[in-house]
DNA sequence: GATAGGGGTTCCAGTTACTGGAAGGTCAAG
DNA sequence: CTTGACCTTCCAGTAACTGGAACCCCTATC
């Protein structure tokens, strides 16, 4: 397979496949011409990355899982310590989110909007209550 | 004031608001020394960064709400569009970071987590279902 | 007067995870 | 033989800082 091949199989854009590449994530053959060769192992290892990636492992996190993933005497514990710490920064995030979602939707509602310069949004960022 | 006065006042590293400066954020005096020397009304400025930074404004939307701020023909409607366009956003990646948690909870949950190589959230990365 | 400290200054590089673009090689089809 | 779709490498840029080095300034103390 050549790597657009593989990036249609994966989802990923061929840039991103080289970049992992070039950090060391997948290995991919070369041929004669200089083109990439993906293997099924390679391609399988692009579409893990991309399901590993939409979890919110980071990508150091993901070379980590990729590791464990080949490594047959691996202790689930390490994994589930990883994703557990993956899944509290998400909900620390959410948490933050939810703050600036409150607080901005509010201040939304109460600026009229219209062409007059008096607005709720700037008069709160200019006069923030401790 | 200096900077370290500033940077207590407002929250604000040092650097970020030599960062601030630099992008034209902010245009503090300078002393003969080679200091800079912040206004009331710089410090004010930082204030309002720091808290439209908080609500999830990007840098180039607090430029323009700083100036928005300064102009006193200015539309509300500028601004609650501005403020629309960040709450879009936050809903967004709120969205996302619900179907991340979701997934990713469950995962943990049936991951035992011990010394055994047996893991629910490697084979969920391995063989997602389409 | 020398020195130690706690300010301040600039500039350069690194972070995360790609993405865009330029310049150029390869290959199959017409 | 040229066209077009591939592929290659390399360089630069993104967002919003952050760390560190090398150096200046000011005050207080010995």
């Amino acid at each position: 397979m050549n790597i657009g091949d593989v990036a249609e199989a994966s989802g990923l854009p061929p840039k991103t496949i080289r970049y992992y590449e070039e950090i060391g994530l997948i290995r991919p053959q070369r041929s004669g011409n200089g083109y990439r060769v993906f293997s099924e192992a390679d391609a399988h290892k692009l579409i893990f990355l991309v399901r590993a990636r939409s979890l919110g492992f980071s990508v150091e996190e993901c070379r980590t899982l990729l590791s464990l993933y080949e490594d047959d005497t691996r202790a689930s514990a390490d994994v589930r310590t990883l994703a557990a710490a993956a899944l509290e920064r998400i909900e620390a995030k959410m948490r933050e989110l939810q703050q600036m979602q409150g607080a901005l939707s509010d201040l939304v509602h109460r600026c009229h909007g219209d062409d007059r310069p008096d607005c709720p949004i700037l008069e709160d960022l200019a006069a923030p209550r401790a």
